[in-house]
DNA sequence: TCAAAAGTGTTCGTAGTACACCCATGT
DNA sequence: ACATGGGTGTACTACGAACACTTTTGA
């Protein structure tokens, strides 16, 4: 019975989230691998669960070690569990995946396992999301899982994320767009307070519109809930200088 | 390297929902576990992964397999992931959790690990839910995960589900209630088509509240919008028949 | 014909939307 | 002072809640 029994590598798969101040633009961080399978290619970044630890704790695990990332505080949350069989080449592995959002952009320093790492700016298309830094772009998928594994090429490819990354980030944009009016943690990327201004652009971002269409009197009213007023203001820009709050604790 | 890598056991964790048509009650299958750890304690149906076998699949072959269910068709969701070290004794083992909605209350078989499988009845208390049958009785928990995993004995009890599966059915029943009103997929359990009052009935227990709380007209203009009018009545009882509705189908 | 349950319609209150107007700051 | 953005307030609309009324069956 053993002996047919699968013990899989369990690969934990975090999808780390940030904010550029300077360019008001959503930033995923994004991992060139230094090994195979699927060296060279541009992938979220990973890591293997390892004895005495649990998932959670991999997780942050991951973000200290191989990016290279030092901060006290941040917000990890399970996304989703990927186990078809072909998602890797090769061995198979389960893949955990997280999603981390970080209060700031901080600079960036390929660990173990990394070539490079980079911050890629998150922008909306008409149908899809994208991924994009000077040099690559990526775009999630609009298929069904089923097709998407049905289709996935097993050779690497400069345009595509590795393994079945892509897919893990569409499941992720979903999730994020699915939570924004009920439990947007997506705001931590911000920091500890925000303006509602802030707080528009990531909405306008994920519901694939402008920020001037979303009304920020209407937005105060039907949002102020999940928000507590956080001191006055800060100044930035020209206007008058608005009120920042915070995410208010989970129930 | 490779000998610091965990590769756990993966457990799929299957919870099994259903409807008693005469009693009009929820049902939970719950497992008399015929090996050590947690021999003879009740306990949700597991099975592990095999290789070539992706969780999806495991999950479907636990319920032909291991509860002798031989339905042609039912419908099946990831749940969550559960990881923290201390949720078994002895070797750790991860938890891939499933929910199954199946159709009809099909008489039961236990199979290979199984002293016995019956159906709970699914019924709420003012904080928190409870299973029960002739003999035994569990309740979901209300305290955090934190709280629950420090907290958790690792000495089997006939008052307890085994492992952390008093906590994985906590989550099932939160996930089910918050999907009551855009995706209510647990009204599959009614079969392939239903009545308002049957599904009133569903709402009312996963909401703490009693099926004549729930007005059938506010119930039919609010939710309307995720049902397609399925034939005509059908009929069982005195009164007025029922019209037939069915889930639309997602997306 | 009466009770039980399903279905229809009406009123009312609340919550979201559109938009006008006022406030505070930098240039 | 004026442009820019933030904040407040108001009218309008839509949707859910409460509830009265009608319809269809079984006893």
């Amino acid at each position: 019975m053993a002996n047919i029994l699968e013990r899989p590598l369990i690969t934990i798969t975090n999808i780390i989230w940030s904010f550029n101040q300077a360019t008001q633009q959503i930033q995923v961080l994004l991992v060139k691998r230094a090994h195979d399978p699927f060296k060279n290619n541009w992938a979220l970044p990973e890591t293997f669960m390892r004895a005495n630890e649990s998932a959670d704790h991999a997780a942050l695990r991951l973000i200290k070690e191989k990016i290279g990332l030092t901060l006290a505080e941040f917000h990890t949350e399970q996304l989703a569990t990927f186990t078809n069989q072909h998602r890797t080449t090769g061995e198979r592995a389960l893949s955990l995946a997280y999603m981390t959002f970080l209060p700031e952009m901080t600079p960036l320093q390929a660990g173990y396992g990394a070539l490079d790492v980079r911050w890629f700016a998150f922008t909306p298309l008409e149908a899809a999301y994208q991924l994009s830094n000077q040099d690559c772009l990526f775009q999630t998928t609009t298929t069904t899982a089923d097709e998407y594994y049905q289709d996935l090429p097993q050779t690497p490819s400069d345009q595509q994320l590795a393994f079945d990354h892509q897919w893990i980030l569409t499941v992720a944009c979903q999730r994020i767009l699915n939570k924004l009016d009920y439990q947007p943690n997506i705001l931590m990327i911000l920091g500890p307070s925000f303006t509602l201004r802030e707080a528009r652009t990531i909405y306008a971002a994920f519901r694939k519109t402008s920020l001037t269409a979303i009304d920020n009197s209407n937005f105060k009213k039907t949002h102020q809930h999940l928000f507590l007023e956080a001191g006055t203001t800060s100044q930035l820009r020209v206007g008058r200088p608005a009120r920042l709050y915070r995410l208010k604790p989970q129930n």
